[in-house]
DNA sequence: AGTCAAATGACAACATGCTGACATAGCTTG
DNA sequence: CAAGCTATGTCAGCATGTTGTCATTTGACT
């Protein structure tokens, strides 16, 4: 067996480099998870990250702004905000701000499907948590967080 | 501010969507650090993880079993591995139990590179996890595990 | 032995991410 | 105010991953 299933390590540098496999694993399964979730309502995974931060931002959002709540590059985000403008789910604001530089908001039709989003995306959440002890998992985002800072210079 | 850096969670849920997105961005951040830390090797992200597999498995891999390791398509992991053999990197070899499906092996140079894979890899790795307990990350290694469990079905 | 489902290779289409390059808008600083 | 640095939009090329399809090989079961 290779990678997987391996409990002994010789150091904690073997165990790091062990949880960096297997969150590479993990992230992978998780995309997949969402994109079976949301399937039905049209989304993809990339498309419900962009939701997903739209509607939790009570200002507006530029591109950029976007790309930066994702760590991603805003090409990226601009491709898929793109796309998602001529399905209907978002829309382009005039920014007050800046000439160039328009917020993106959510259409009614964006509005529903965030709503939809929640609806299979919170029982999810809880039936996938039930039997994880909430501090575990709050250590876990701990560690998580603290890895972030550490490579998001 | 938007998904980074919220601390309240009213719920468990909230907690573990935290936990989940958090992830995605650690995992950007760690493959921009693997092809940073690799790039003077002329290795990729995609390309180490494919040598490390290999190199840690004492039987042959084919390339379908080195895509169930990574959790991947053995279609992803075909290209790769084409274009590594076209490289120098890996060699096809004959499969005594398949007639078709050949095992995947390190060449001279693929064993070099996965040395030199090491020597980068080794002190990356201590000297991220220095000022971190080795129980936080055992701990945050069991629940990554068990979470993947929980989507590997 | 014969049949049939699963595994594999090969190819194609597509989604998602990255970087580089260039022009323009906005901001800072002299 | 002018110059210059930074942020942004836009386009292009590329790497990496997915799924779908089809032919062939394996292996299991009757």
């Amino acid at each position: 067996m290779g990678f997987r299933g391996n409990s002994v390590h010789s150091s904690k540098r073997m165990l790091f480099l062990d949880l960096v496999l297997s969150l590479f694993r993990l992230n992978g399964l998780l995309i997949a998870e969402g994109d079976d979730m949301t399937e039905a309502l049209g989304l993809t995974s990339a498309r419900w990250k962009v939701i997903g931060v739209i509607a939790l931002s009570s200002a507006g959002l530029t591109v950029p702004g976007i790309a930066r709540v994702l760590g991603q590059s805003r090409q990226a985000v601009q491709r898929i905000t793109d796309v998602m403008v001529t399905d209907g789910l978002l829309s382009y604001q005039t920014n007050p701000k800046h000439k160039r530089s328009v917020l993106v908001v959510l259409t009614e039709q964006g509005k529903t499907a965030y709503q939809a989003l929640r609806d299979v995306q919170d029982p999810w959440a809880i039936e996938n948590t039930e039997d994880i002890p909430i501090e575990d998992l709050d250590a876990g985002l701990r560690l998580v967080r603290r890895l972030i800072q550490k490579f998001d210079k």
